[in-house]
DNA sequence: AGCTAAAATGTTTTT
DNA sequence: CATTTTAGCT
């Protein structure tokens, strides 16, 4: 026990403990000053479990960024009593940086802090890779380069980065396949067919859906028929999951659902590795909680179970993913898995204003079962939400060109302020096609993805053979392609003999002519698993893009790809130009990746979601689904669609979850930060089929005083007068992500720095012919390449 | 085996 | 409506 001087002005040991306790908590208000303080609690309690109840707009993230920085600068020091051995020498600092700058504050608490974490014992699980991305920045300018050594991602990046390690422990092979849904269904529908069930009476779909409910869960096969009882669709479901499984065991492959069922069987058959992480995790932090399953529920239990600094933050009146098996009771019940669970409720909302912020809280006000929060807003009231009315789909999408025509011309907004958002991916293909018409800049999320191109699966079906043989699935799509003479027949034969034998397609192919009934294919399927083993073997010894290129030539897809466009008449070689701006990406990843290897790359170009390729900066409109917009912001959202039978959608009205649409619409309405358009069509045509439609029954909850309508009663006649959309010449020069023309100075990722010699229109999309500075001149998809102005 | 033309099929939302 | 799947033909 040090001596204090303080002694000598009459104070006891105690007096000025918690003397100094006060001055540090001062210290600690005056450093999160910019936060008010139930963030402030949120972000000092560092350990105990701990629940957010975070409002939407109201500082989740930047309370979740702190926290970290809190975390792994002063660690426990807040909340801790305790005095720190050199208290005495540091009492006169606290006080001398009181009345200094934030960065002296912020030195001294450093030097108080307890037991801070070092970056890597931070696990913080987030919805999307984007939002871990963002977080990572966020933190980067709070820790410097500690920051990239915190485990930040999704669920399912995590979990792979940890079966990466230890799945051999349950018989799968370290470089196991990640199956995506089309994989999935492939599987499934094969086995339906072995098993003779009529797709008529129970789709593969169907069962696919079935199986993942389960999976969420971590139910066995077994468990599922348990808990079937006597209906057929789950019993049979059950059975088609068996197969299933051992069939994705023999092919190394795992799908969605497994990545995370079988961490969490991993660590319940090898409490070992289990008591491994949680040794290293100090702290636990998961994001958007309200979306968890139940199997990721237990995980986090789990992970935080020792030390129980558990963290979890989210809204339960924006649990949208029920149908992925998301249950909001892991939010409800988390004080429940945690006894000493402290709660904090973020309610101040500084995102909307008021109107926009009255209509949310009316209409999630009559949902029943929620945990009961009311935002509010400083701000003030803020423009009237916009309600129309137009009579087709085509003047809603001119009534949206019309409006940001408008606001950018008067010099108010810019494209990048708006957002159109969706119930459904189907009612982007007006409002696009409408934009490229009016040449309104605009980027879209979701719908076609790059890598889902049939070109790029090909490609990365080769890879992930070249990584992994034994996968059934994607050998199937490549062995012929190009063509090389094995046919339906060889393959129901080579099918026969894996069967028979236990073995991979592969290994089979690869002995074909040591069964006899292979005839003269055997030479065939010989070559085959011969080009494959080279693959493999040049993989060994060069780099990845090396090793890509290598593919694309032996394997004769390049040429193939060539002769195709040929015949095709397609003079721009589309597919080869993917496949080429395919070879970026994968260049790009080997100088970035922290292990540029085949294995992580196809691990990577499994997990990322459109979302987390959504670039910034663009001057464009944004266009997503309701879902995909969750945890974003927009000045001004235009909300189209909002018809009884679209939103709420037709299905969710008969099943009876109307509520989870409610959550939907409270979700999109959040997301406007000043203006608010509603648009419901008075008849609409979806699929070919025109319909009356009526207002979402949604927008009736909304207070009248908070709407200007551009209509005066509810009858299904018109009097919505069109907005006067001007044609006058475009602000920008083309539609798309292009922001380029002739002449433009612009770089690439790959190929480097370019002039750009022409810039056509395709159908949305602009094609360029850009002169590299290296020599070559190259076509290019405006949507694929990663062009930025030199 | 491979092509064309007709039929089916989708009507959520996605890691 | 637009795309994908399948049947039926050569």
């Amino acid at each position: 026990m040090p001596v204090y001087t303080y002694r000598k002005e009459g104070k006891t040991v105690t007096e000025f403990a918690k003397e100094f306790n006060r001055k540090k908590r001062e210290l600690f208000a005056r450093y999160y000053g910019f936060l008010n303080p139930p963030q402030q609690e949120a972000v000092a309690t560092v350990n105990g479990p701990l629940l957010v109840l975070a409002g939407a707009g109201s500082g989740k993230t930047t309370v979740l960024v702190n926290r970290i920085g809190n975390i792994i600068l002063f660690g426990n020091a807040w909340q801790s009593e305790e005095l720190p051995d050199d208290a005495e020498q540091l009492y006169p600092q606290m006080l001398e940086a009181e009345r200094g700058s934030r960065a002296g504050i912020r030195s001294v608490l450093e030097q108080m802090a307890v037991d801070p974490a070092r970056p890597w014992r931070v696990l913080c699980i987030t919805f999307t890779n984007k939002a871990a991305n963002e977080f990572k920045e966020r933190l980067q300018t709070l820790l410097g380069e500690r920051a990239r050594d915190i485990w930040a991602g999704t669920f399912h990046s995590v979990c792979v980065r940890i079966l990466r390690r230890h799945i051999g422990l349950l018989g799968y092979p370290t470089n196991f396949t990640i199956y995506d849904t089309d994989d999935v269904k492939k599987v499934i529908a094969a086995i339906m067919k072995r098993r003779h069930m009529d797709e008529k009476i129970l789709s593969p779909k169907a069962v696919m859906g079935l199986i993942s409910r389960y999976k969420d869960k971590s139910y066995t096969p077994e468990e599922m028929l348990m808990d079937a009882g006597k209906d057929t669709r789950i019993i049979k479901s059950a059975e088609v999951y068996a197969e299933y499984q051992r069939e994705l065991k023999q092919s190394g492959a795992l799908d969605f659902d497994d990545i995370i069922m079988l961490t969490e069987t991993l660590f319940r058959e090898h409490p070992a590795v289990l008591e491994q992480y949680r040794n290293q995790f100090d702290y636990v932090l998961v994001d958007e909680f309200q979306d968890t399953n139940p199997s990721q529920n237990r995980l986090v239990a789990m992970l935080g179970g020792g030390k129980e600094n558990v963290c979890v933050v989210g809204d339960d009146d924006q649990s949208i993913y029920s149908f992925r098996g998301a249950t909001v009771e892991n939010i409800l019940q988390f004080d429940h898995t945690f006894p000493r669970a402290k709660i904090v409720r973020l309610e101040q909302n500084y995102r909307s204003t008021g109107h926009i912020l009255n209509a949310a809280n009316a209409v999630i006000k009559h949902n029943k079962g929620r945990k009961g929060k009311n935002l509010w807003t400083k701000a003030g009231e803020g423009e009237l939400i916009h309600v129309h009315r137009p009579m087709t789909q085509g003047e809603e999408a001119l009534a949206i060109v019309g409006e940001i025509r408008k606001q950018v011309n008067a010099g108010k907004r810019k494209y990048g302020d708006f957002a159109v958002l969706y119930r459904m991916t189907a009612l982007s293909n007006n409002i696009e096609q409408t934009f490229v018409k009016h040449r309104i800049p605009y980027r879209i999320c979701g719908g076609l993805r790059f890598n889902e191109r049939r070109e790029i699966k090909d490609v990365l079906s080769y890879l992930s053979v070249v990584n992994n043989p034994a996968d059934n699935v994607r050998l199937r799509r490549i062995i012929n392609v190009p063509k090389r003479a094995i046919g339906d027949t060889t393959l129901l034969k080579l099918e026969t003999i894996a069967g028979r034998e236990g073995m991979s397609l592969f290994e089979v192919a690869s002995n074909a002519d040591g069964y006899s009934e292979m005839g003269k294919a055997a030479g065939k399927l010989k070559e085959f698993a011969r080009l494959i083993d080279s693959m493999r073997e040049f993989g060994e010894t060069h780099s990845l893009t090396a090793t890509v290129e290598y593919v694309l030539q032996s394997s004769g897809y390049m040429r193939f790809l060539a002769e195709e466009a040929n015949a095709d008449g397609d003079t721009e070689h589309e597919r080869e130009q993917n496949v080429k701006e395919f070879l970026s990406t994968v260049k790009m990843f080997e100088e970035t990746a922290e292990e540029p290897t085949l294995a992580s790359f196809l691990e990577e170009m499994a997990l990322v979601s459109d979302l987390d390729e959504l670039e910034e900066g663009q001057d464009a409109v944004t266009m997503m689904t309701v879902h995909s917009a969750k945890g974003l912001e927009f000045p001004v959202v235009f909300l189209v669609g909002f018809e009884d039978g679209l939103f709420p959608g037709m299905q969710a009205l008969m099943e009876g979850s109307e509520e989870e649409e409610r959550r939907l619409a409270y979700v999109a309405i959040t997301r406007a930060k000043e203006a608010l358009y509603i648009y419901h069509c008075e008849s609409r045509m979806l699929y070919g089929r025109t319909d009356l439609r009526s207002a979402s029954r949604f927008l009736g909850e909304i207070p009248e005083e908070d709407c200007e309508k551009s209509y005066k009663n509810p009858s299904r006649r018109s009097d919505y007068t069109r907005e006067a959309v001007t044609f006058s010449r475009p602000a920008s020069p083309a539609g798309g992500q292009s922001v380029f023309e002739a002449g433009d100075r612009i770089k690439h990722p790959f190929f480097g720095a370019g002039e750009i010699l022409t810039a056509q229109n395709m159908g949305g999309d602009m094609l360029y012919e850009i002169a590299f500075d290296s020599g070559s001149t190259k076509r290019i998809m405006g949507s694929f390449a990663k062009l930025t102005k030199e």
